[in-house]
DNA sequence: TTTACATACATACTGTCTGTATGTAATCTG
DNA sequence: CAGATTACATACAGACAGTATGTATGTAAA
């Protein structure tokens, strides 16, 4: 069997990335070995170091690559929505149910501000994440929603604020309840932004 | 000269944390090997394994000293005021203030969750920089200047916006700007839990 | 279709770093 | 001041990231 080049590097490249992907959500970047990465590919070291320029590439490309399902599943909330208010709501649902996974609470919120630092670990989430909430924000000024007012600024401030909500409902010992709670001090913010 | 046994040890523990929390805040936990924390200490590597049991331990009692040192000078602002509401608001002008400084940044806001284990690291904080916030808003509640609610995960989330908010205005092209808006989206949070 | 090259990997090695084991000097106690 | 304990220093072992080099596979022109 006669695979092309790009079909072998594609393949090997996946290969990494879903293996990092699994062993750095279950035990943090700096637990995992890039040999035990290659080991679970079923590749080499070599292979690793063809396809990222270090260890860090590769987490990079894993933590873009998780970012980038997880805001596709949260944006589908709001564009599914009939209007931009239910829309919101709905995305802040799934927003906290999908950060249930801890791929994302491991890998995104926990390692790549501290591996990545926080400027590169900015700039992803700007494109994904951020940049879906930002846009959010200010269509819901411009239909007169919310009160005019920046919302580059406000937008990382509540996506913080969601980002501790999902670590805070998961470490709860009663979840249901720091959900509520946290639901509630959302909807607070979100009362104090209205036009 | 004769010292005791107490005080070589306090010594060189506080010479450990010095030199750590320096050099952790200009480059991060992982970039600083521990032999260049015993050097810049003056000591050797035998000394930092008698005080601590690895490099983590030293690194979870640099964050304490961090943290203890940052909440006392932000809660001192709460306690100087002659009332609770402009008192809150003196310690969030001084929260933003110190956080300017890099040992807060990189080393209370960026490693310490990643190197600790979120759950370390909320305990830390829970005893510092969070009790503060949980019983100012206990109080606020309490006074009735804010409506009644559960506001242990409302501390939490506020922090972490908090948090965020001192990152952003670091990293903005236009602190100033930066400043201000995070001010107004904090503001307009406040405004929503009001009584 | 063969030759020349580029890409995709594998293997072997090196330097760095953390943590440990062991040795030595300083202090404390009876 | 002898013995025990504490505080450190030195020497070492294992693990890991990154590099250098070798090899196999695909590609493309002659």
């Amino acid at each position: 069997m006669r695979r092309s080049q790009q079909d072998r590097s594609s393949s090997t490249r996946s290969a990494l990335t879903t293996a990092g992907r699994a062993l750095f959500a279950a035990r943090g970047y700096h637990a995992v070995p890039t040999d035990e990465v290659v080991r679970t590919a079923g590749v080499t070291r070599g292979a690793l170091y063809h396809h990222f320029t270090d260890k860090k590439d590769l987490f990079r490309a894993v933590v873009t690559e998780v970012e980038a399902e997880f805001t596709a599943k949260v944006s589908a909330e709001v564009t599914a929505a009939p209007d931009l208010a239910t829309g919101m709501f709905a995305a802040l649902k799934a927003f906290l149910d999908l950060c249930s996974d801890p791929e994302i609470r491991q890998i995104a919120l926990t390692d790549a501000p501290a591996v990545l630092g926080w400027n590169d670990w900015r700039a992803i989430e700007a494109e994904h994440g951020l940049g879906v909430l930002t846009e959010a924000l200010t269509r819901a000024v411009e239909e007169g929603l919310l009160a005019p007012q920046p919302v580059g600024v406000l937008a990382r401030l509540v996506l913080s604020a969601l980002n501790e909500a999902a670590l805070v409902i998961a470490a709860a010992e009663d979840p249901a309840q720091a959900r509520a709670d946290a639901e509630q001090a959302l909807g607070s913010w979100f009362a104090g932004l209205l036009a």
